[in-house]
DNA sequence: GCGTGGTATGCGTAGATGTCATGAGCTTCG
DNA sequence: CGAAGCTCATGACATCTACGCATACCACGC
């Protein structure tokens, strides 16, 4: 028994596990039980004779064997879907780029960068997905993805620690804002005093586990009151339009608002930095990876200038 | 049901198929039954939705769709291969140069070149397998040998039809000769007249089906008596010594004569001239497979020029 | 303590994958 | 021409694998 006997499944079920960081997560992902998943693991380690995965109460992580199994399992699982494709008589891939976004940035820089793309490079096709952070390091590091714009607060470490490090490059820098009603009395100054949240009904995202607390301005020094949770950009929005409460946003979101909606800076406390990062393997970008980079750059970039001269 | 559906098992089996040129022979290499290497190919087949090979009485060819697999199937295979090399903490391969050459090579040049590359390049390994030309051809294409030695006759048509077409270098072109007894006859001068050869006692090669036969001198203008083959060159060799009879010889084999055998220029008649070429794949070649390249090479050249002066 | 995430495992079944035996097609040889 | 010898294909059967289901187990949070 060595790994040489592993099956093409294993692989499979493999890259869908470290894509997800859970084998249940996997199993739904895949149509199976979680139990099969768990057996295709199990078999795929007793075929490498080491364990890939360190089981964790909250999923599983990859030990070093499973980095190493990953990496040749995405490479391997690509050739041959690539062949399934030249086989089907399908255009081959080498046009498209697999792009993973976190959900604030769907609203404005995703569709703006496409359809540039699109004007500039007709030829290139791109799939993208939404995903957490997490969710879009692990898809980078699976191969399933070829690029994803990540959002990071301070103090800025890098997504994770495993090796290669990712390739990462800040889109644009912003402070975080906030979001008010037009009709609100917050709404009537060209910038908000931190002074002025205390008490206020706020939207917030759904509480991750262990994520920070979203759409609630940090380092608030009372117990914030959650009138509404929304995961939707859009339903956050109008929920706002309608005066049902306020909640930060990204001030690349500007450009994206329905009536109703005022979104204003904040002084005084602490600065609360925003970036936008662009992330994807260390190896060298195939070409239409690059030209998808460099058109999030010019839009991010361009609305930036845009927003902080208008 | 879509070629990603394929197993690897199904890709070992094809890869071993494409490389014989035979789902028996395969079956044999393998260990298994030549039905279940059929039920392979054939569920291979359904994956692929295609034809993969072409039937024919002697054996198997690929297809189009075939050549196209293999190429995938083999990168795949190498890649799960060195996983498992990886995983055990073996070193890995990249140190490792496979050779393929035909028989008469095997006396005298590639043991020549090992022993040259050790001796300069003592951290490069070499595996070597005899074969005939069109089984190393197919072992290339297989990626089953990184390297492989042939001989080639008149017309000098490249050895196999398919693409991308092999990268061949001709490392020495020699008149063939003819081996025997030192106490022969025909021993007695410094060449042999091909009217000479008349009636006289071939030690052949085995009769191998399409090939044309191997041992005697071509072009005889009479059916010649073939009183025994042997497929060993020692064993020819010493058949010879013992004044069994006389064969046909490549001029390399010079060098690796046992006491008792003289070799022969042949004078008279067209020329028979041999070449011994290097053939490998047409991408460029890893760092110890140019090695290996070079030491053949130089060892082949070499002993080229010091059989002619002295 | 109990509900809610996670993973592992016993059990029964369906399907994949082998072997064996046989058949069908072609070439070669007597 | 017919028998032998080679090829690949295929029906019948055994076995082993890998799935789903149900359950057990463990850690965390309320």
């Amino acid at each position: 028994m060595s790994f040489a006997d592993a099956s093409l499944t294993a692989l499979r079920v493999f890259r869908e596990v470290a894509q997800r960081g859970t084998l249940t997560a996997a199993a739904v992902a895949l149509g199976y039980t979680q139990s099969a998943v768990s057996r295709q693991i199990a078999s795929l380690e007793r075929a490498a004779g080491t364990r890939l995965l360190e089981r964790r109460h909250d999923g599983v992580l990859l030990t070093p064997a499973g980095q190493l199994v990953l990496r040749r399992a995405a490479t391997v699982l690509d050739q041959v879907d690539a062949t399934a494709r030249e086989l089907a008589g399908l255009p081959d891939e080498h046009g498209t780029v697999r792009l993973g976004w976190f959900a604030s940035a769907g609203a404005w820089l995703v569709p703006r960068a496409l359809a540039e793309l699109h004007r500039t490079h007709p030829a290139i096709t791109v799939t993208t997905r939404e995903g957490s952070t997490p969710a879009l390091v692990r898809a980078l590091r699976a191969e399933t993805i070829d690029l994803a714009l990540l959002a990071a607060a301070p103090p800025f470490r890098p997504p994770d620690s495993e090796t290669p490090a990712l390739h990462l490059q800040t889109l644009v820098e912003r402070s975080l804002c906030v979001a008010v009603p037009e009709a609100h009395p917050l709404a009537r100054g060209e910038f908000i005093d931190v002074a002025d949240l205390h008490g206020q009904r706020w939207i917030a995202g759904p509480t991750s586990g262990e994520d920070r607390l979203m759409g609630v301005w940090p380092g608030l020094d009372e117990r914030p009151e959650i009138a509404h949770t929304a995961r939707d950009w859009l339903a956050k929005l109008r929920l706002i339009a309608a005066g049902c409460g306020i909640t930060t946003v990204p001030a690349g979101l500007t450009g994206a608002l329905p009536s109703g909606v005022r979104i204003l800076p904040v002084r005084g406390g602490p600065r609360e930095q925003r970036r936008l990062l662009l992330a994807r393997l260390p190896k060298p970008p195939a070409e239409p990876v690059a030209r998808l980079a460099a058109a999030l750059r010019a839009v991010a970039i361009e609305s930036d200038r845009r927003s902080m001269t208008g």
